[in-house]
DNA sequence: GTAGGGTTAG
């Protein structure tokens, strides 16, 4: 089916994608800003009101064919000399740069710029200062964002569905889902700054993002009932959200739905029904979605067809791949840092390290930007060659090029020691990442607790429990399962056994994971089963969950 | 002139 599915998209016609410009580093920001009270949503209110004097009333004619700004020391540049012009460019000019350089990610750069440009008139304008509020969002300086706002209401300048638009991205940026639902709220109730379709779509962005798809479809049906008309993009965003969750029926009514009120979908609704499909193993689907959207003359683009590469990658079928790869160059579509780090994975997937380093050299020759991911699954390849050398050589290159590992890049090493019975290298590494910032999660705790148990360091184990108990973390079924497995390959099947009687008590479940390890372990052990385990195995067994290659050990240890 | 959706690593 993949084979007949890459045979469709050779017989498709494409045309060239978009190519995305990758942020370069930033600029550090020494703004002052006028520290603002809590008050900042006074603003609203129930009636229309008469505009309090604006910039927007007072603007000059746009700027017409001005030079595009493609590096932040242009920027600098073009901004020192419009300051020093007499008389002045337009303030309009002025926003075109700022916005530019925002578009760049450069967001501390164009909150340099506005400091310099602070003090005039044109840094009391209502969209420079969404601009510099939209930055302070992306930095995660929602404190610094509000104060900006508090400069309006200073200034007598009245901020408009865009700034509150931002504001409530910047909330959504920290996961403040609330007060970016409060902002929205207010919006809906006042008057004079209505929300409109890209407020209604930030907002269903956020909704989305925390997995609530009811209230993102929720937010839908009130721009049915006419606050505002839906378009692709809100259908698309819960259309996504829904196949991530691995709720593609619904999403595929949502669809139908979508199309059924004449909203055409475009290549990102498609994209992401393609990955929702692929990922449930549905290829036959995904070869229907192909098919539909070329003939409705939307093309396959690089996410697209990164998608089917990662697909295929998992799948380990890595020359078909390598084909997609292939077919989009020759398309003319260049496959991306997305693109051939999938490839990488697959390579990676299959232990063949080797074919992993030479698609990351392609990716350097070719002069494509390698992330923190790239290395992350480089290093994850090396990990599971067992060379440890090669990967931690990996961490201290990615390191001096400035990028900074992140919780996973430090989980994958610590687990490469662990497997490889590194243990003190292993522990080194958990503590280094904490130093450096990163904090470990459940995964990291369960890696490491997991090393340590199949090393016999039990006491350092039952220690790192501790920890995690501390620190109030989600302690899962998983860290269960690690623990009273050490627990049984250390003897001390009593504490294993409290341990496992005590998961109920936690409202935790016991799993198929579960019963392999108290099955496998007492089978080892020549135990036989007591009523607990028993009562586990029927239970599962019951609810055929049961792997049937457990079968025979089960009926041993009856 | 400003806000805004889809692809990769444990």
């Amino acid at each position: 089916m993949l084979k007949m599915m890459m045979r469709n998209i050779a017989a498709a016609s494409f045309y060239c994608s978009s190519r995305r410009w990758r942020g370069m580093p930033c600029l550090h920001s020494n703004s002052t800003l006028v520290v603002f009270d809590n008050n900042y949503f006074a603003f609203f209110h129930s009636q229309p009101s008469k505009p309090i004097k604006s910039t927007r009333t007072q603007l000059d004619q746009p700027v017409r064919d001005s030079p595009k700004i493609t590096n932040v020391e242009d920027a600098f540049n073009v901004i020192d000399r419009m300051l020093q012009m007499r008389p002045r460019p337009s303030v309009v000019r002025f926003t075109q740069i700022l916005g530019q350089v925002a578009k760049l990610k450069h967001y501390s750069a164009v909150i340099s710029l506005y400091n310099q440009m602070g003090v005039s008139r044109i840094g009391r304008d209502v969209c420079i200062l969404t601009i510099v509020i939209n930055c302070y969002c992306h930095l995660n300086q929602m404190g610094f964002s509000l104060s900006v706002l508090g400069k309006f209401f200073k200034l007598g300048l009245e901020p408009d569905v865009f700034t509150f638009t931002t504001l409530i991205n910047g909330f959504l940026l920290e996961n403040r889902v609330a007060e970016a639902a409060g902002i929205f709220n207010k919006m809906m109730k006042a008057g004079n700054c209505k929300p409109n379709v890209v407020t209604f779509r930030t907002l269903i962005r956020g909704f989305c993002m925390t997995g609530n798809n009811r209230a993102a479809i929720q937010l839908l049906r009130k721009m049915d009932e006419g606050a505002c008309k839906p378009d692709v993009v809100c259908y698309s965003n819960i259309i996504d959200s829904l196949c991530k969750d691995t709720l593609v029926d619904d999403a595929l009514n949502l669809f139908l739905e979508m199309m059924s009120k004449g909203i055409a979908p475009n290549v990102i609704t498609y994209t992401s029904l393609i990955h929702g499909v692929c990922n449930l193993g549905e290829w036959k689907e995904a070869t229907r979605l192909l098919n539909e959207m070329v003939s409705k003359n939307i093309f396959p683009d690089v996410f697209t067809f990164s998608v089917l590469v990662d697909t295929l990658c998992k799948e380990g079928m890595v020359v078909e791949a390598e084909g997609v790869v292939e077919m989009m160059i020759q398309r003319d579509i260049d496959p991306n840092t997305v693109t051939y780090t999938s490839l990488m994975d697959g390579y990676c997937l299959r232990g063949e390290i080797g074919k992993a380093q030479k698609v990351f050299e392609l990716m350097l020759s070719k002069g494509l930007m390698v992330d923190v991911v790239s290395y992350s699954t480089l290093i994850n390849g090396y990990c599971k060659c067992k060379n440890i050398d090669e990967a931690m050589m990996l961490l201290r290159e990615m390191t001096c090029k400035g990028l900074v590992p992140d919780t996973i890049t430090y989980s994958i090493l610590v687990d490469g020691c662990c497997k490889v019975g590194k243990l003190g290298d292993a522990q080194k590494l958990f503590s280094e990442m904490q130093a450096c910032g990163q904090l470990p999660n459940v995964q990291t705790y369960s890696i490491l607790l997991d090393g340590l148990c199949k090393n016999r360091q039990l006491s350092r184990a039952i220690q790192l429990f501790g920890e995690m108990e501390a620190k109030k973390l989600d302690i899962n079924i998983v860290i269960y399962n690690i623990l009273i497995e050490g627990l049984y390959i250390a003897g001390k099947i009593e504490s294993a056994r409290d341990l496992f009687c005590g998961l109920s008590s936690k409202g935790l479940r016991p799993n198929i994971s579960t019963a392999m390890v108290l099955i496998q372990t007492m089978v080892e052990r020549g135990f036989s089963a007591d009523a607990s385990t028993m009562e586990l195995i029927v239970n599962l067994l019951s609810k055929d969950e049961v792997d049937p290659a457990l079968l025979p050990l089960i009926k041993k240890s009856l």
